[in-house]
This record gives C-alpha cells, sequence and structure tokens, in this order.
DNA sequence: ATAGGGTTAG
C-alpha cells in the first residue's frame, strides 16, 4: 500500500512537470506515463474506428480464410493453413481485434487469439487485444476459459490503462468470476501493470454486487478508494447499496440511498432495485411508496422490474397494491402477459375477492387473451355458488382432454371443500365414482357438462381431507372403500391422513390395519405415519406396544418424535410409575435411539414425585454419560428435588454448577431457591436474592413476588410483603388471582383481615374470583377479632357465590364452627335461619 | 402434511 501510494505520488508530480519520460515499473514492461494516467475508460471495440484501409483488407484476408476453410480446421497444431503462416509478420494488435470482433464462434476466435500470441517476435497482445476476447468470452458465457484469460493477463506483462482494466472486470463480473476480478486487480496493481483509478474501482464494485454481494469485502475496497483519495460517485454508490440489499442490511442499504438521494444520483435503477428490496424483505408498501417517489419525478419502472413487483406483491399476500401496479404498468404502456393475470387472480381467489377476479376475466377477454385451465382452476377452486361455477365451466373450451376436465371437476370440489360445504362435494365426488354405471342426465343434474369423467387419487384427497377436517372421519374411511372398489390407488398422503386421524380418535386397531393395508399395497408409510401410531400408543401409556413399533421405526429408519416420548414418560410419572419410564427410556437406547433431554428430565422429575431422589441424582449424573447435557430446566427439576428432600446444601451445590457448566440460572431457578429460603425461615436471604436478580437482568415476575409476599407473612411481617406488593407493580408486573390470594391469606395470617378485606374487594373489581379457602380465612381472622358483623358478611358472600368449602376439605370444619357462632349470636342466628331454609347452607349443619 | 418437549408461587 506505501508503494503505491508513492508511486501515485511521484506519477502526480511527473504529470505536473509535464515529462514525457518513461517510467521503469517492472523489468520487462516500460509505460509511457500518458498512457498509465489515461483516466478514459476505453473499450475494446477499436475496429469501427479503425482508419487505415491496409488494416481493413488484412481482416478481410483473415476472416475469409479462417471462415472458408472448410477442407481442414484452420489450427490444426502441427500444420497451421499455409495462408495463415503467409499472413502472419503481417499481424499488429490492431488487426488481432478486428479480426476477433469479426469471428461468427468464440472457439474460432480463442484459436485465432493463441495463435496470434504464438507469432513471436513480430506479435504481442495488448489490453485491446485481451479485453476484445474476454469480452467474447465473456457474452458467451465462456467461464472457464475466460478464467484462464484473466489468469494470463498479469504474467503476460502487458499493461492495462485503467480503463481497459475496469473493462476486463466488468467482463469478469458479468459471469460472476468475482474472485477472479478480485484476483486481477491486485496483481495487476502490484506487477505495476495499472495504476487503478476509480473507474476501476467502480466496475470491481460492480462485480462484487453482482454476486449476490460479500459486505466485507465491498467494505474493504470501498475503505481502499478512500484511502487513495478517489471520490464516490453514483458508480461507486448503486454497487453498494445493491450488496447492502443483497445482504439484508436494511439500515446500511438506507443510509447509502439517502446519500445518492442527497447528491441527486438516485435513478431508474436505483429506485428499482431499492423498490425490488423492499418487496423482497416484506415491506410492500414501502416498495410501493418508493415507486411513487420515482413517478414524481418522471422516471418508469422496465417490464421486469413491474413483474418482479406484482409477483412479490401478491406473495407477501398485497394483492390490492399488486393491482395499483399491474395498473400502472398498463399505463405505462407495457402489455401484461397471462401469467401476471395468473398470478394476480390467484391472489385474489385466495382473499376470496372474487368479483375483483371476475372482472380481471373480462378485461382479459377484452384484451382477447382467453384465460387458460390454471386460471379457470384456480377460480374453481375459490367458488361454491353453482351459478358461478356454471358460469366459469363455460368459459372452458369444449375440445378439452380427459386428464383436463378431471383437473376442473378437481378444483370444484376445492371450491366446495374450501367453503365447507361438505355434502356438495360429497355428492359430486359419488357421480363422478358412478359415471361408468350412470347415466348422462346425472352429470347434467350437476353441471350441465356433457363429459363424464371418473375421480383420479387427488379427487379422493380432496373429499377425504375436508371430511376429516369437519370431523367426518367415518365418511372419510367408506371414500377409501370406494376408491378400491373403482381400483384408484390411495396415496400415502390419504393413509397418512386417515391413519392420523383414526389415532387422534384412539383407534388404534383400526390405524393398525391401514398401515398393514398400505404395507400389502407396497405403499411405504413414511416417519408420519409411523408417528402418528406412536404418538397414540404413547398417550395410551402402553410401554409394550410403543416398544414394538420403536422396532418397526428402526427398521424404517423413522425416528421418534421427542414430544411422543416425553408424553409416554410424563404418563407414566403423573401416574407414579416413573421406574417404568426409566426402564422404557433405556429399552429406546437399546433400540439404537438416544432419547431427548427433555424425556429424561421428565424422568427425573417422574423419580423426585416418588421421593427417589438418589434414583433421581443418579440419573442426573448419568445423562452425560449418555451423550446428554443437563440444561438449565434439568438443573430446576434437580434442585427442586433436593429442596424438597431438605438437602439444601446440594441443591446451592448445582447452583454453582450451573454457573460452572456456563449456563445461567434462569428465574425460575431463583424462585425456587427462594422459595426455599421463604419456607425455611430465611426470608432475608430470599430478599438479597430478589435484588440481584435485576443486577443478572433475570427480571422477577409474578411467581418471585407472590413467593416473597407468602414468605414474608410466614415470618409476620405483613408491612414488608405490602411494600414487596406494591414493588411488584411499581415494576409493571400485574397481579394475578394467585397472588392476590397469597396476599389476602397472609394478611389474615397477621392478624389484618381488614387490609386483607381491601384486596379481595380488589381482586373482585379485576374479575378474579377467590377459592373459598380465602373466604374462610377472612372469615376466622374478623372472628378472631371477635368483628362478628363483618365476619358474617363475608360468610354471606361465601355462600351467596357458592363457594362453601367441600365436606372433605380441611376449611370445612371452619366453616361449620362459624355457624354454630352465628346461630349463638342474637345478631345473626336469624340470618343464618334464612340461607338454611333457603338450601344455601347444608342443613346437617345446624 | 410434519419440531417444539421437561421446571417455579396461594
Amino acid at each position: 500500500m506505501m508503494a503505491l501510494s508513492t508511486l501515485k505520488l511521484k506519477l502526480k508530480l511527473k504529470l505536473k512537470l509535464k515529462l514525457t519520460l518513461t517510467l521503469t515499473l517492472h523489468t520487462h514492461t516500460k509505460l509511457k506515463i500518458s498512457a498509465l494516467c489515461s483516466f478514459f475508460s476505453t473499450t475494446t471495440t477499436h475496429s469501427n474506428t479503425l482508419s487505415h484501409p491496409h488494416t481493413l483488407t488484412a481482416a478481410d484476408a483473415f476472416i475469409s480464410i479462417l471462415t472458408n476453410n472448410q477442407q481442414q480446421p484452420p489450427f490444426s497444431p502441427n500444420s497451421p493453413s499455409p495462408h495463415l503462416t503467409r499472413l502472419s509478420p503481417t499481424l499488429s494488435p490492431h488487426l488481432v481485434e478486428s479480426v476477433l470482433t469479426r469471428l461468427p464462434s468464440w472457439k474460432l476466435a480463442l484459436s485465432f487469439f493463441h495463435w496470434a500470441s504464438t507469432q513471436h517476435p513480430y506479435y504481442y497482445h495488448t489490453c485491446y487485444t485481451f479485453n476484445a476476447m474476454a469480452s467474447i468470452l465473456s457474452r458467451s458465457r465462456q467461464i472457464s476459459h475466460l478464467k484462464a484469460l484473466a489468469f494470463d493477463v498479469p504474467s503476460s506483462g502487458c499493461s492495462f490503462t485503467p480503463g481497459a482494466l475496469g473493462f476486463l472486470i466488468r467482463c469478469l463480473g458479468a459471469v460472476g468470476l468475482v474472485e477472479e476480478a478480485n484476483h486481477l486487480f491486485d496483481e495487476m496493481r502490484v506487477k505495476g501493470l495499472c495504476v487503478p483509478n476509480d473507474y476501476c474501482y467502480n466496475c470491481l464494485l460492480e462485480a462484487i454486487s453482482k454476486d449476490g454481494g460479500d459486505v466485507g469485502l465491498m467494505e474493504m475496497r470501498l475503505k481502499e478508494m478512500r484511502g487513495l483519495g478517489f471520490e464516490f460517485d453514483r458508480f461507486t454508490l448503486t454497487p453498494v447499496m445493491q450488496v447492502y440489499c443483497n445482504a439484508r442490511k436494511f439500515d446500511e442499504a438506507l443510509r447509502v440511498y439517502n446519500t445518492m438521494q442527497a447528491k441527486g444520483w438516485v435513478d431508474e435503477r436505483v429506485y428499482s432495485l431499492l423498490a425490488l428490496s423492499f418487496s423482497k424483505w416484506g415491506k410492500v408498501d414501502k416498495a410501493f411508496e418508493l415507486v411513487e417517489r420515482m413517478e414524481g419525478q418522471g422516471m418508469i419502472l422496465n417490464e421486469r422490474t413491474f413483474c418482479v413487483l406484482i409477483h412479490g406483491f401478491v406473495k407477501e399476500g398485497h394483492v390490492d397494491k399488486a393491482l395499483e401496479m399491474f395498473d400502472k404498468m398498463r399505463k405505462a404502456g407495457f402489455v401484461p402477459g397471462i401469467s401476471l393475470y395468473d398470478v394476480l387472480i390467484g391472489g385474489l381467489c385466495r382473499n376470496k375477492e372474487t368479483d375483483k377476479a371476475l372482472s380481471l376475466i373480462s378485461e382479459m377477454k377484452e384484451l382477447g387473451v382467453q384465460p387458460d385451465v390454471g386460471i379457470l382452476t384456480k377460480l374453481l377452486s375459490s367458488f361454491s355458488d353453482r351459478s358461478m361455477i356454471m358460469k366459469l365451466l363455460d368459459e372452458i373450451p369444449k375440445e378439452q382432454d380427459y386428464e383436463t376436465i378431471v383437473l376442473i371437476y378437481n378444483a370444484v370440489l376445492n371450491g366446495y371443500v374450501g367453503d365447507g360445504l361438505m355434502d356438495e362435494a360429497y355428492n359430486l365426488l359419488q357421480v363422478m365414482i358412478n359415471c361408468e354405471s350412470g347415466t348422462n342426465e346425472q352429470i347434467d343434474n350437476v353441471f350441465g357438462l356433457k363429459r363424464l369423467v371418473t375421480p383420479n387419487t387427488t379427487s379422493f384427497n380432496i373429499v377425504i381431507d375436508g371430511l376429516l377436517k369437519n370431523g367426518q372421519l367415518d365418511l372419510a374411511l367408506t371414500l377409501l372403500h370406494d376408491m378400491q372398489r373403482i381400483h384408484r390407488k390411495p396415496n400415502i398422503s390419504i393413509y397418512n391422513n386417515l391413519i392420523n386421524d383414526l389415532c387422534n380418535s384412539n383407534r388404534l386397531e383400526e390405524s393398525f390395519k391401514l398401515l398393514r393395508e398400505m404395507e400389502n399395497s407396497r405403499i411405504e408409510p413414511t416417519h408420519f405415519t409411523h408417528n402418528s401410531i406412536y404418538g397414540c400408543l404413547c398417550k395410551r401409556k402402553d410401554v409394550l406396544g410403543a416398544m414394538d413399533m420403536l422396532k418397526e421405526m428402526r427398521s424404517c429408519g423413522h425416528e421418534p418424535w421427542i414430544k411422543h416420548s416425553t408424553l409416554l414418560v410424563k404418563e407414566l410419572c403423573d401416574h407414579g410409575r416413573a421406574v417404568e419410564a426409566c426402564n422404557f427410556l433405556n429399552n429406546m437406547v437399546q433400540e439404537g435411539f438416544l432419547p431427548h433431554v427433555v424425556s429424561y428430565s421428565a424422568a427425573i422429575g417422574g423419580l423426585i414425585k416418588i421421593q427417589e431422589v438418589d434414583q433421581a441424582l443418579n440419573l442426573f449424573r448419568d445423562l452425560c454419560s449418555r451423550g446428554h447435557c443437563p440444561d438449565v430446566v434439568t438443573f430446576n427439576i434437580m434442585i427442586r428435588g433436593l429442596c424438597k428432600g431438605d438437602r439444601f446444601t446440594e441443591a446451592e451445590n448445582l447452583l454453582d454448577e450451573i454457573v460452572m457448566r456456563g449456563l445461567s440460572p434462569s428465574v425460575v431457578t431463583y424462585n425456587l431457591l427462594i422459595d426455599n429460603w421463604c419456607k425455611n425461615g430465611s426470608v432475608d436471604n430470599a430478599m438479597a436474592l430478589l435484588s440481584k436478580m435485576s443486577g443478572e437482568d433475570r427480571e422477577p415476575n409474578v411467581i418471585t413476588y407472590t413467593t416473597l409476599v407468602d414468605g414474608l407473612c410466614r415470618a409476620e411481617r405483613p408491612n414488608d410483603a405490602l411494600s414487596v406488593w406494591n414493588e411488584m407493580q411499581s415494576k409493571g408486573c400485574t397481579p394475578n388471582r394467585i397472588a392476590f390470594m397469597a396476599l389476602i391469606h397472609g394478611l389474615c395470617k397477621c392478624s389484618r383481615p381488614t387490609a386483607a378485606l381491601r384486596y379481595l374487594r380488589e381482586m373482585e373489581q379485576k374479575e378474579m374470583k377467590a377459592d373459598s379457602f380465602i373466604y374462610v380465612a377472612l372469615l376466622s381472622a374478623f372472628l378472631s377479632d371477635l368483628d362478628l358483623t363483618s365476619a358474617f358478611e363475608i360468610f354471606k358472600e361465601m355462600v351467596d357465590s357458592g363457594s362453601f368449602p367441600e365436606s372433605h376439605d380441611k376449611n370445612y370444619s371452619i366453616a361449620i364452627d362459624a355457624i354454630l357462632k352465628f346461630s349463638k349470636d342474637d345478631r345473626t342466628s336469624s340470618a343464618i335461619r334464612v340461607l338454611t331454609e333457603e338450601g344455601k347452607i347444608p342443613r346437617h349443619c345446624l
């Protein structure tokens, strides 16, 4: 880099002095300063401007030899045509360039190009002949030859003007040879064969942008440019923006766009580029806005851009914008082809904008474009209205082949199914099934169509799917039999959907029957088929069946889904069968399926549930040796188990282990520890952890606060509980009914029933209903407070809201005691009698 | 027609 800038400095200096000295840059190459510093971009085609009649004649001579030689190829290695050999002393770069551009094939041109270079000592290639050749190879996309040529240029020692280098780089860029372009650029500079100028850089950037765009490379070249003191212009920034667009670097692309906008460099190309990118990013509104801005400046998109945008807009579901664009396109004088109509009508059908779709159809016809079967089936698929169907069927040219008619019927079936008209779909399918035995009238009754067709597999697929979605499994199953009766082979999709639905209805035996049936008819079950059945077995807790299915899956190479295996483990564990669950996981391993850490976590939780904490710990420790690492959730499950077993030290050690393994404790982890401390009388530890949480970016949640409110009330610190409550709300954490109940219950335990009642009212205002134990807690607290009136008020609310504790509830006896108290007191005894007579209190209470 | 699962509070 240093050497380069010195060189540049020297050159500038010498230019200033207007010296015409030659400068030795390379051992073999002498360059004229004027050539080196030419800042003009020069294209190869000098042939048009050749001025020497002599050269023209010579070129004609070469071309006629090269193209009229039918006896033998002109360049067979050992015997070049004697005519050519005779002419070879006249070779000059101008002549070669002229011949090259006029030869009819790249092959001939390349042979001639190579031949000319061997005519030493009379001839050397120049940048113009190299570029003429490169241009031919690039246009005919002869990538490997072009690559070889680009590789040869630096070692040929031929010097290039910056314009020539830029041209060559563009040839490379046009066929995606970006690496080669970069290599060439650097080599030419290092070897002193060219001093690249801003034009060269612009060409290089353009090449980079063509290849999807390597942002790092592009930014490096930009930095280089700036370092060399080159100004950026529109030809610099357009490819830069394109690279950012391709890389989805939204902000950077916009920044470049804004710069260009400020400089007035935004042209059609830039607008189109950005609009297309916006469309690709799903920002249809922005894309549209750009197009309008463009129009405001009197610019028009080209046809291709219109098409791509319309397709993109429809794909993003913005059919309205697509239609507006379509309108603009026609106003710009472009005639849309049928594929645009197809995509627009497809989009309108998806949106159920059937009127607009139909008006497009009439517009097409006015323009003399006949809607094809593809468009008509799209429309039919979205209609279930009989007269509409008839009208559309009228559009179909009569001479359609059989397959096409089936396609059209299937579209009608799709239309019915889409609108949930299963009876219509089923009946039409039945008419089709019976078409061979039925009469023409039958089908005329349906649509006035003369042609009779029998349904194909797709027809059945459509109706069966519709019936399944509509909960008509049994009717769908009869269609499977209809298929077999008329010898239509069900496909995998039909089998899979039926089996899946049977499994969801717990009709396992029938699923198996279908599975065997498909195997017999040589339709291979997929992993979906097997997993449907496996899932059903898991839900049933059928361990043996699940194992058998796993064996079958093994033989097909189908993986069981994690959610199913985990469900089985969980179901077993929920019923206290954790040991069986563990055995099942071991058997899975035996079958060669490594269960997921989630399934193992469920099993560990199950062992803890049956108080086998040591077994749980063993499994937890085993996980790593089985190729798994426990994650934070597994740790949480284990921590809870240890806490439940009063093994606090081990639990806290696990917390350290989480950190040691590079995991980080989750909010749940902290909640568990807080709960543990609260229950063990170390509320202050718990409070300390609360303040630590925010610092670690683990924001406390409603469970954290609820746990602490409960803990503080247990520690007889109602005021602290209330301040935690307030802190929770000030942090924007909304209490749920469990939180309210914890606070109300806690305040009651702290003999603060009046405060507690206020929160019950707040809770009720938020339309949350308290459980009966809350009423009982308030009731007891008021009674201990000897506030019989408030106690009775709560009691009455409890009775009225149907929250009287059940007889097996431990609060039942408290309620009964309260009734006795109320009966004995004059202030309340009559009211109790009324309630009893109304049947609101169990009569035997008295 | 197809991933996704296991843990915490009254």
